[in-house]
DNA sequence: AGATTCCGATACGGTCCAGTTTCGTATCGA
DNA sequence: TCGATACGAAACTGGACCGTATCGGAATCT
């Protein structure tokens, strides 16, 4: 039993709802909502610098500016802290406009490219390749909330694009999702290829129009 | 100062070579091959099941039925010893047959595939993107020694296609060999696709015909 | 035989770091 | 003002693990 009393798990998901939600207001002095911010942004800064396996809790209290207390009040363990800044770390998927598969094709991917840039992004890509086995549950989550949504975003975009005829009727859903977001992790950072402009867009037209002859 | 004499920092890289080359027959007992062998196959192993960052020598040394100093008297330290494992793990990449950049880029896609479904491939990947902070010359051989050679075999399949007329002249060369190597990356073992037959031929197929209607 | 180097086993020192505790102080409700 | 809780700072505990040292014994050379 390591959670304080108020505190259960549900408040690592959504600790600020579930807070204001349980009107019992406890007494003492309240827990600073500036540095429970401080404290997230600082784990993303942490990750973003030395990677999900290299936080330390010690680095990330220090750069926030608090005790390790104050991070220990709040999150029972390092993994829960980890989980609570990822899920504060939000990026809204672009609507697809519609109107075409090609541009919202281009849109996802431009956004997916740009995230793959941030640091604070690109160290999670690590947790789906053989790091995160410290961190089941931070993976579980990473999974549900990132990797599928983003994928099933594509999915429908796609199966949107067959269904209007933009698309062969004989496309492979799955495959041509791979393809396309696999472009975009294949490129990482670390090679040759520093955010060159028009990439989402090569990437799609190649795929589209295909690279065979004739 | 901590390799012995005789053992410079060639031998982390081919130590086998380098021994027989080194025909000046050292007095005392010779180390064992065999010992030697058992070590970086114990190493491949624990990589496969904790990943680079989790291995532990002392692990490592007891899966090879093995003496820490008898690891520590070939190799000074974890990352050295992480390297020759690396080194040990040949994969031959199959010889483009040359009939047709399909086939070739198909088999090659197999290849890749199979590969990252072993785990001692598969954790690997992570050293990409993120993990690799600890170990920065296991990063950059890795991507000297396994990256960049798979994918300039792919570039180079692509190219003479291209000079075959089977593909487009106007083919993105390196777009393609980040689509193709991407959606292999993408698949990865952690989701719904398990070790499907025919992924590497639908990939290659998708991209080459196109998924554009008409 | 004697010197030399290796072997497996085990104990040890040192460092890093997660998580706990303590302390003096600050902020709330009553 | 009083009790309760939070705060930052810092000391502390305990475990994990890298790398070294030491041991008795084995293999190989001269």
């Amino acid at each position: 039993m390591r959670t304080q009393a108020g505190h259960v798990d549900a408040d690592v998901l959504d600790g600020d709802v579930a807070a204001q939600a349980n009107a019992v207001r406890r007494p003492g002095r309240p827990r600073s909502e500036r540095a429970e911010q401080a404290i997230l942004d600082a784990a993303l800064a942490a990750i973003g610098d030395h990677g999900v396996e290299g936080v330390r809790c010690e680095d990330v209290a220090a750069r926030a500016g608090v005790g390790k207390a104050t991070l220990y009040r709040r999150w029972a363990c390092k993994e829960d802290l980890l989980i609570a800044a990822f899920a504060s770390l939000k990026t809204p998927l672009p609507r697809p406009r519609g109107e075409s598969a090609r541009e919202d094709l281009i849109a996802m991917l431009e956004v997916m490219a740009a995230d793959a840039d941030d640091p604070r992004y690109a160290r999670q890509f690590a947790l789906l390749h053989g790091e995160g086995e410290r961190f089941p549950r931070l993976v579980a989550r990473y999974r549900e909330q990132v990797v599928e949504p983003r994928r099933e975003l594509i999915r429908s975009v796609l199966r949107r694009g067959i269904a209007t005829g933009e698309l062969r009727p004989d496309t492979d859903v799955e495959i041509a999702m791979l393809t396309l977001s696999g472009a975009v992790l294949a490129r990482g950072k670390h090679d040759t290829t520093p955010a060159e402009p028009g990439f989402a867009a090569r990437v799609v037209d190649e795929l589209l129009r295909g690279i065979a002859a004739r």
